[in-house]
DNA sequence: TAGACTTTGCCCGATCGCCGAACAAAGCAT
DNA sequence: ATGCTTTGTTCGGCGATCGGGCAAAGTCTA
């Protein structure tokens, strides 16, 4: 074979992804901005690689669109000084609905993701999607037309967190284990219909985990969240998506065997996480015990009152919560593992059982820089969706010609 | 609050990823090409969504820069005959190269991925970087010269798989356990100084993945690749891309702890799947019961024979392989397993007891339509590599105005 | 205090990739 | 033979971007 080298098609930008090399996607600018990243069109230019020429183009559209404030002048940095913008957090409205298995919360948020106006309410998803959702419809229509705020708003999105996997190219929920009558059920066009808007249903783990990754460690790329709470779930951001797996199932680590014990699960096998350090099967050891404890807020009760069998309890807990964390921080090996849930409300004692297992048993190059902390959003994590998913699916800004 | 509706930009989209919607990247239109799933510009018109006009002048340019031949007509389908286009499989030439702990295999392939010439040598890879990659190196350029072929080829590209953690960006390996002398050695450099092209790095469970997924399980988005030799490792396919984590160290599963065995592991921990279902331990516990094995090579020879300690071994291998695939089978949700690495060649027995073990445990919606199913490539997996990075890193063509 | 310099932002022409319509080519149907 | 269908090409236009030039508005220096 007569064998040519080909001429140097050499280049150093080994990229990690397939993603737009420079110019990124539209969007991005709204998100530096809203970000706090860049705020001013220069550094813009600076941060995306963009030209000053196109920058200027898409701000420009941004203002007349009424997403973005230009604000008063930034000190000069020995030249011209910049114009500061902003985001006009006012005129726009986004709606954030966290369903949970007892319990229903809405919010209203304006695009910045501040919280305008929050309702909480007891409801039981077993009720059905007619009744939950009719609820739901309602106090959001309190909320809006009763909320303080001068100014009007647009309502321009809506996201919903539910607890059971979604298939979310559709919107709707997959064999819910806890959600009888939701099979198939049509969220988004619930919404839709009624409120004029795009609305976006996903299983309340993945959104908590997006909000913890954009809102709160956005210098991560690979997180995972894990909710302790009755049962035991794992939302998980892959090069900064959800990953929801072939069935939209992914993250479904409650019923992972761990450790000696075979404590029957309620999913018919034994030994099952959930079944050893869920919220429920805590409860039920300590009422054996003779402690009045009906769910995970008792046991929180419990602990912070220094009841010890509670907080063995808890910490051995954290510690088989810890050891299949261990495997899947050796699989996966994310940057960082956020606990929430109910439990972590006691996160002391439960971060300590995990922190303990995993850093005995997982890859020392994996644990080198893992960062294992409690959930920074809180409950606010599931209203909060809508403004980490506002910056993953691009709002449709400046693409007509002329607004007003 | 005054609140208004805003007009309607709902959109039935609701994209699942942020990629691009129609259009697709540049080298598409070579994918379909290459692969057969699109044999004419009509096709590829409707296939990618591009306007036809688009295609054609794609087409042209991959057709100018020699990637793609204009076959024969094919028949009319009612209206005039398309032109047939096919990958030009001659004039380019593509180094696939496999570095194990203790052999190294070289192959050469067209850029549709058929073998052209191969060699396989045992080498010890302890022997450092400059031993190992200057016997890579001559072993290449005999190849080159010798192999057969009448047309003249052009190397354009090498891919290499080392059996240690990457780091991909720039193709360094990163505290490598078995490869003493490598961390952090410039692999990439040492091939582009000495050949010109561009070579990409990578660790050899992942490259395997890869090309699991892109040549032979092409219908599946998220795939994992174990690998059961002397150690255990695991390739991860998410959504189409190899998944790395945060110190490209995912996938080393070889040390999750799995079962009630406390058997003492090389890593300081007991109880390691790979101190349980490793051919290294499976060797060293038939060597107790009196057996000759010295590695898995022999095992496998062993469980041919029917040797039934050595039946019972693998098959109970599989089981711990598959109660740790099931955690992970939950926690991930693949659409697809794929079983490789040396103990795979008695698949028969290993994947029995593999799937015993996740069907026993894992999530039924996520088992319900899982694959779990032997290597369709190989011991070729590792120099196939280069025609699957073909696909996700594509080519630069139809940059430059006129090629010749 | 007056220029020189720096930085920012805008304007304008050029380019690039793509689309859509019109058109030519080449077979099939009646 | 005539029309219909399918394929592929040509051509004008559009939208996004780039890059240069330029005005604006500061700081720095003599």
């Amino acid at each position: 074979m007569n064998v040519r080298f080909s001429s140097p098609p050499l280049s150093s930008d080994r990229g990690s992804a397939p993603s737009p090399p420079p110019g990124q996607t539209p969007g991005e600018v709204l998100a530096l901005i809203s970000s706090g990243a860049a705020v001013t069109r220069a550094e813009i230019a600076r941060r995306t690689g963009l030209a000053r020429s196109t920058v200027s183009l898409r701000v420009d559209a941004l203002i007349a669109h009424g997403f973005v404030d230009e604000d008063t002048e930034a000190p000069s940095t020995g030249g011209r000084p910049p114009r500061r913008l902003s985001l006009r957090t006012h005129g726009h409205a986004i709606a954030g609905v966290d369903i949970g298995a007892s319990h229903c919360r809405v919010g209203l948020l304006d695009i910045g993701g501040a919280l305008l106006a929050a309702r909480e309410d007891p409801l039981n998803i077993a009720d059905g999607p007619e009744a939950v959702l009719g609820h739901v419809e309602r106090t959001l229509h309190t909320l809006l037309e009763t909320a303080d705020g001068t100014a009007s708003r647009t309502l321009r999105a809506i996201g919903v967190g539910v607890p059971g996997p979604v298939e979310f190219s559709t919107g709707r929920p997959v064999d819910p284990p806890i959600m009888p009558g939701w099979h198939q059920y049509p969220i988004p066009e619930f919404f839709e219909e009624r409120f004029g808007v795009r609305a976006l249903i996903d299983n309340d783990v993945n959104v908590m985990a997006l909000a913890e990754q954009r809102l709160a460690f956005s210098d991560t790329l690979h997180l995972l969240y894990l909710k302790v709470g009755t049962g035991i779930g794992c939302g998980i951001v892959a090069d900064g998506r959800i990953h929801r797996g072939a069935q939209g199932s992914a993250g479904d680590i409650g019923h992972i065997r761990v450790g000696e014990r075979d404590e029957p699960c309620r999913c018919g096998n034994s030994g099952c996480l959930e079944a050893i350090a869920g919220g429920a099967a805590l409860a039920d050891r300590l009422r054996e015990l003779g402690l009045e404890a009906a769910g995970s807020l008792d046991i929180v009760q419990l602990v912070r009152e220094g009841n010890r069998e509670a907080v063995r309890m808890v910490r051995e807990a954290g510690r088989a919560v810890g050891e299949v964390l261990s495997g899947l921080v050796n699989f996966f090996n994310p940057e960082t593992v956020v606990v929430g849930g109910a439990l972590a409300a006691v996160h002391d004692q439960l971060l300590a059982g995990v922190r303990e297992a995993v850093y005995r048993r997982s890859n020392p190059l994996a644990t080198h820089v893992l960062r294992i902390e409690p959930s920074r959003i809180g409950e606010n994590g599931g209203r909060s969706a809508p403004a980490s998913w506002r910056s993953s699916t691009p709002c449709p800004p400046h693409r007509s010609t002329a607004p007003s």
